[in-house]
DNA sequence: TCCACATTAGGAAACACGCG
DNA sequence: CGCGTGTTTCCTAATGTGGA
């Protein structure tokens, strides 16, 4: 499908905000191409937007199959997503004097998390169950390549989220051919019952996730921190906890002293913690991301030749 | 007894390694 | 050089345990 430009918005950026981080975390190269961002406002009908920052200006245009569009709601999620209205003093101030996360309030200052909608976290935070970060981001790049529509903006090819309903009248054995293992039992679960989810805060809405059988604590959580900025409770997985109780010195290494701990130290913030700490570490393999914690190696590597969350976006690194 | 918390069992996929 | 196995890296779900 091919998208016509509708019309632009600019939008003035808060002061300290680094544009080109928050749209190289975590983005696949059809999302990001180092100089604009992409992501769906709206899926029915489709609209998307290209977001670019120059002269300190975020520009942002818009894409769509032509139709009535309220531009103040274009611009309040475009400033959801990517977090122009995040006041972040207060977690960099906790962050100046940290062993971990040092850097984020340093080389890292003014990266945003960029939120996606629920559903797409609840995708990710599946893939993101017993595997290395490796491994998970190639599950989702294969649900994305088989499954996902492909639009084209200015030229630009775009991947969208494979919609519940698409996933939902697949079968098991289809969606396990991308490779996500015992996962497709669990997203077909979810696909079959996203759209009775309720309104709820987030709070409520951990219960309905974990109500899914698939889904624990910490893809509940890791979805609702990527789709709705739930900072306050932060998903712990084993990777989390043993970084975590390696630094600040826990008794043991459980996934609950590591909670506690990080809820001691961050507060309100723990959840935003954990997201940097991926960062930071390039979300490396546990045994090399401890060996880092030790020399003190708590800086992105930000080098082409890795796959790390920062690089994601810098080519195909899936081809098959 | 029942609830909260901790532990154990079970499992998927990638990678490394050794064998023929 | 290819193949199979073991190890590593993670998670959820079931089971176990101790305190109110």
């Amino acid at each position: 499908m091919r998208l016509t430009r509708l019309g632009s918005i600019n939008l003035e950026p808060p002061e300290e905000f680094n544009f080109h981080l928050t749209a190289s975390a975590y983005s696949f190269h059809w999302q990001f191409d180092g100089k604009y961002l992409y992501f769906p406002v709206i899926r029915n009908p489709l609209l998307i937007v290209r977001t670019s920052v120059k002269d300190n200006v975020v520009r942002v245009d818009l894409y769509g199959v032509t139709g009535k569009l309220s531009k103040d709601l274009v611009t309040e999620h475009v400033v959801r997503t990517l977090g122009l209205d995040e006041k972040y003093y207060e977690f960099y101030n906790i962050a100046e004097g940290d062993p971990l996360l040092a850097e984020v309030a340093r080389s890292l200052r003014g990266m945003r998390l960029r939120t996606t909608d629920l559903w797409t976290a609840l995708i990710i935070a599946v893939c993101q169950q017993n595997a290395s970060f490796k491994q998970g981001w190639r599950m989702l790049y294969n649900l994305f390549k088989m499954f996902g529509e492909r639009v084209t903006v200015e030229g630009h090819g775009f991947l969208l989220t494979p919609p519940p309903s698409l996933i939902a009248k697949s079968s098991s054995s289809e969606l396990m051919r991308a490779g996500i293992g015992y996962r497709a039992r669990s997203l077909l679960e979810l696909a079959r019952g996203f759209d009775d989810i309720p309104q709820q805060s987030p709070r409520e809405l951990e219960r309905s996730l974990r109500s899914f059988k698939g889904v624990g604590l910490y893809t509940a959580r890791l979805a609702l921190l990527l789709a709705y900025r739930f900072y306050e409770l932060p998903p712990v997985d084993r990777w989390t906890a043993r970084i975590v109780c390696e630094v600040y010195g826990c008794k043991g290494v459980s996934i609950s002293e590591a909670e506690e701990v990080l809820r001691k130290v961050w507060g309100k913030w723990s959840g935003l913690a954990v997201y940097y700490l991926t960062i930071v570490l390039d979300a490396e393999p546990l045994s090399k991301a401890l060996d880092r914690v030790r020399k003190g190696l708590l800086k992105p590597y930000m080098s082409s030749d890795k796959l790390t969350p920062l690089t994601l976006y810098l080519r195909d690194w899936f081809v098959s």
